[in-house]
Parts: structure tokens; C-alpha cells; sequence
DNA sequence: CCAATAGTGTCTTTGAGACACTATGAG
DNA sequence: CTCATAGTGTCTCAAAGACACTATTGG
């Protein structure tokens, strides 16, 4: 009895008959190359906002996305062709203005990935671009992705100084210098050698892989390194670079 | 004429031609009451989930909230009466299963509330309870909320260790040891008494307002504090309870 | 040898953990 | 006085900052 009466509240349920905002995903996707720091960003060639960047993006497919999360995932496989890397969600922004169309939503999220493997894809792709992040305020920026893209920088930031983030931009295996450099870059801010070092190799998240050629060819040659299991996850009890 | 194109753009713009899915917001807000950690309930009287308990949510109102927060504070004033407090965002979760009716998303708040002010409106509002959270898994609950109990949960566990959320449940103005009560039922750990006060009192985040009554009523009177401005948005290096 | 990069030794400083101690009120 | 609660003194320990030092390669 329950079970019919609501099934017939279901069955005479329709979305359409409901005022709803307009909801839609977009990820800030980071990368390191030639020592700076870089998100993809896309020209749009469709109004609203015709010819002005934005973050890549676009609406959940309710047949094909079994969740946000693989809206997202889509998203960032379409536009780079890389499947494997960080991807989360940073924050949910909505409000009446930030599309002339209509009431709506986006959720953000970031994803790190080594530049190697996107470059070839990205360059073949007609309208995506990885830009500096220090120039990214000299392009016409659409919605309010302007913010976006900064809830995104701030969130990599923060995150830099209590986890390990940063090697998730590098290509495998890297070495201890290159590492440091991607945390001064994500964190930008310089950070103490022997202090990095020390609570890198401590925490035991890294296994070394052997040896290689120094950063720019020349000098001794460093130890080189991969993720240890689990090593995303660590916390560390103290933020650092402070 | 790229002005006019984009206007005729918009003009026949109708958000009811894309399929979209629904959205919500949830919250979980959050008090102290007799020495446990509680949280906002309330009974549905509607399907899906009828009888089932849930947090208090609902949808945008497209005409009245300016954004997403604002519908998250037009949903916390309702249920308590209270509009004073922290409420931040937790995340947001989406999928096509954890509403029969559609596929469904929802951004999850979390609140931190004094019990006093709200005791007595919520126990006029009828379908209302504050539920120990310890008690919630004996409850059945509706849609997913169980999960999204859980994410707010651990976040208010991680975000105590390093900042100073847990005045946020305490009627103003508190002593040291009813703050530290606080941390500890947030944590959900015992914390060392000396460690406490110091890590507080060095980090210049609450000013003196005068002497109370003991907890209990008996032993010596204890310093009263209030918030010191910008204490909210205070971060300490280190985590702390570890 | 030099230049360049990798990696270490070690002292100082900050702040948490442990835990015994003292202080101030009511009866 | 005792009991109860507030608040302190002080030692140890973990981990970051500073910075000078040594190590290993190619030329």
C-alpha cells in the first residue's frame, strides 16, 4: 500500500515541472613545463561568452555519466587524452548572474597531470591551450571563471603544504630536486633544501628507482624516485614553508 | 551584430530543452547539548522516503536565494531560528542512483551552532530532533544521507585539528575547559590539558571578558573569553591531538 | 683543476606530549 | 580542613629553519 502509493508519486513525477538551475562541471587542470607552472585553458566558439577562454567543462550526461565525478573524468580525458591522474573536487559555485542564460550551477575541480604525455593530444586539439598561470589575467575570461580559477590556485596551495600533491604534475620517476621545484612552483614560494629533503624521505613516500642525469645535464647525477603505495594520501602533521 | 547574434542566442534559450539534473542543498548542522555531539534531524512527510529521517535540505528557490549559500542559510534559519554561525561548505555529491525520482545532486553544508538559542524553536517546529551522533545509525535514513552524515562528520574532525571551529557550538562567552570539552567531543579524542591552553592562549585568538562559574558549579572560577576578531580564519601549523 | 648539480651535518627554534604541581572557590 | 575545578612549571621529543659543508659527475 505505502509501496504503490509511492509509486505512483514516482511514476507521475516529472523534472520538467520544476524550476531548476542549470548545472554543469568545470576542472582546472594544472601541469608544470619550462619551469611554470600552467592550466589548460579552452576558446570558446559558442555563445554566451563566444571567443573567450574558459576552464574546460560542460553538462553531466545523464546517460552516460554514472556520477559528477565521471562528468569530470570525462571532461578531462576529452580535452588532455590522460586518464590516470589526481582529480578532485575543489568547490561548488552558484548563483543568478554568473550565466546570462539562466539560474546556475558548476562544480570545480582540479586535476595535476605531467605535461609529456598531453602535449602531442593538446597541440592537435584546435582550441585548448596550457597558459602560464601568471598570464592567465591577460585573456578575456568567461563566466566567472576568473574565480574559479582562482579557488583552484588557492586550493593547490594550501594542499601543497600538507601533502604531496606536487608529484602529480611530474613525469615518472623524478628526482628529489624536481621535486622541490614543483612544491616551490604549486606553493610559490622558495623552500629550504635540507628541510625538504628531510620530511620527503622521513615520511617514506617515495621508492627510489636508481639513478639519473641532473637537472640541465650537467653535475652529479640524481637518485630518482617513484610514489610509494599509498603515499597520495599522506598527511603531514605540520604544514610546511611557513 | 555580434552583440545582436548573441542576444537572439539568449532570447531563444530555454533551460527546459536540455535534460539536467535535480538539485539540492543538505545540511548538517551541528550543536552541543549535555555533554555529546549532535546533530539536526528531521522526519519526512513527504515520498520519496516518507518516515525516513534526513537532513534538512531542499531546493533552490530561483526567485528568492541570490546563490547556493544563501539557500543553504534560508534552509538553517528555518529549521533553528539561528543565522549567526559558521556554515561552510562540505562537498557535493551527484549521481543517478541516490534519488529514485531523477538523476540528483546535492551540495552538502555543515553547520556549527550554540544549543541555547535554538532549543526552544525547534522543539515548536514539529518534525525536528537533535539527534546524538552517535545515535544516527539506529535511525532510518533517507537517500544517501547516511554517506553525506559521514563526509560532514570528517570534516569537522579534520578541520578541528587546525583551526578553531569548535567555538562556533559554544554560547559566548566560555571558559578554557568548555572549549576544550568542545575540541575533544568534535575530535572525538581526549587532548592534554597543558597543550590545549597553551596552543589557544599563544595563538592570540580569544579575549578575556571576565570570570564565571565553574563547570559544575563547584571549584575555582574560570577566565571567560570571546572570539578575538579574525580568530575564525585562524590556521595553525601543526595538527593538533595527533 | 673548475663548474654545476646532488646530497649531508649539525645547531637553533618552535611547539606538542606528559605529568606533577599550585591556585582559588564552596562547604 | 576537603573536594572540585582552574591554571602553571618544566622536561622531553619531533620536526622545521638556516646554512655551511661534502660528494660526484663532465669538461
Amino acid at each position: 500500500m505505502s509501496k504503490s502509493s509511492e509509486q505512483s508519486f514516482l511514476d507521475s513525477y516529472n523534472p520538467k515541472d520544476f524550476d531548476t538551475p542549470i548545472y554543469s562541471v568545470d576542472i582546472a587542470i594544472f601541469t608544470l613545463h619550462e619551469g611554470q607552472l600552467k592550466v589548460l585553458m579552452v576558446e570558446r566558439n559558442e555563445y554566451p561568452y563566444k571567443d573567450y577562454w574558459a576552464l574546460p567543462g560542460g553538462f553531466v550526461d545523464l546517460k552516460k555519466d554514472s556520477d559528477i565525478n565521471a562528468t569530470a573524468r570525462r571532461k578531462l580525458v576529452s580535452k588532455t587524452g590522460v586518464n590516470a591522474p589526481l582529480l578532485e573536487q575543489v568547490t561548488t559555485v552558484g548563483n543568478a548572474k554568473r550565466d546570462p542564460r539562466h539560474w546556475s550551477i558548476t562544480t570545480l575541480y582540479m586535476a595535476l597531470i605531467p605535461y609529456a604525455p598531453t602535449s602531442a593530444f593538446i597541440e592537435a586539439v584546435n582550441e585548448a591551450r596550457w597558459v602560464p598561470i601568471d598570464e592567465t589575467d591577460q585573456l578575456k575570461l568567461a563566466f566567472d571563471h576568473k574565480e574559479l580559477l582562482y579557488f583552484a590556485r588557492e586550493r593547490l596551495k594550501s594542499k601543497t603544504a600538507y601533502t604531496v600533491l606536487p608529484m602529480h604534475v611530474l613525469k615518472r620517476p623524478f628526482s628529489l630536486t624536481q621535486l622541490q621545484k614543483a612544491f616551490e612552483l604549486l606553493m610559490d614560494t622558495q623552500l629550504e633544501k635540507k628541510s625538504f629533503r628531510r620530511r620527503i624521505l622521513n615520511a617514506d613516500l617515495l621508492k627510489e628507482v636508481g639513478e639519473g642525469v641532473p637537472e640541465g645535464g650537467k653535475g652529479r647525477p640524481a637518485t630518482l624516485y617513484e610514489p610509494a603505495d599509498g603515499s597520495e594520501n599522506h598527511l603531514f602533521v605540520r604544514v610546511f614553508g611557513d
